[in-house]
DNA sequence: CCTACCGATCGGTAGG
DNA sequence: CCTACCGATCGGTAGG
């Protein structure tokens, strides 16, 4: 894994080994740390789904916009090192992970039929939309100087309404 | 890094100390690797900017999809690995990329201020765009199922036409 | 919270 | 291409 118990303890001013009395393994870490994220995305899914009749990917979208924004460090974190997880917490998370991603592309593929959104491939759309969303996670850390607010409304407007000015002529 | 010399040794069938008949170190197979990368982003910009006057955005994006198309697994090893090349090599990639990344913000900044693209954070448009067209690196190699075609157009369009169906009413 | 230390695994070398 | 092995570094434990 990217982060060596040695890295985490320099951060914090205490010795490797002391880090011990603070959580139990670097694994049970990273397990509470991906499962906490997931559950947050599946939980925001849920009240959307149930907060509307006609599902509507761009709130969702939002709130998972929401939550990377307010647990950003976790986020990247789950992301680039669910894999180190050991089984069967790794398989776990596939599955729920893999929910996730299947009941988006069912709002997708609602939306494609209901013409709300372009003919495309909707595999294609799912995972360009989650690129969207999910760079910041990369890379916001580094860039915080961009306005949150500013961030989301872009964003889910390049996802929307695309890059190009329409009443052009 | 993610690799180990035993995994890479495994997957061709010899032991890990023979790998090095082939290769000189596992730093100088990720340092070819990375600039590999870094060297065809950047000659296929210059061959861009040359090549019309009106410099296209929208014909730069879609040669960066054909290299990571053609390289997958090369830019996906250069993207997530490239942290661990040794000093002054992981300086010097750093600031190829910042060239590259800097030039297509350049080009995105023209474009908003003549209007061809919409009032957007540039920041914002860099990252998003370089997120849709670079999850291909991260995710397409378990899912090759999808046509490169399809998957070329159907980027493109999200990126600069969006989502959302136009003629609607 | 520390020092001291463990077995496992890493990238890489020696010698054939 | 192999066996045998190296020093360094990893996650983690013992004992205080």
């Amino acid at each position: 894994m990217a982060t060596t118990m040695r890295d985490m303890a320099e951060e914090v001013g205490i010795e490797a080994a002391s880090l011990y009395n603070h959580i139990q393994s670097k694994q049970g870490l990273l397990h509470e740390i991906c499962f906490g994220m997931s559950h947050r995305y599946l939980n925001n899914l849920e009240r959307n789904l149930h907060a509307r009749r006609t599902s509507n990917l761009r709130s969702v979208l939002e709130s998972h916009l929401d939550i990377i924004l307010q647990y950003t460090d976790e986020a990247a974190v789950a992301e680039s090192e669910w894999r180190h997880l050991a089984e069967p917490a790794r398989n776990d998370f596939r599955i729920k992970r893999q929910n996730y991603e299947d009941r988006l592309l069912g709002l997708i593929e609602l939306a494609i039929k209901q013409k709300r959104i372009r003919q495309m491939e909707p595999k294609v759309v799912l995972y360009t939309v989650l690129a969207a969303v999910q760079w910041i996670q990369r890379w916001y850390s580094e860039r915080r100087n961009i306005d949150k607010g500013i961030l989301k409304q872009n964003i889910l407007s390049m996802i929307f309404e695309g890059l190009e000015t329409k009443g052009n002529g």
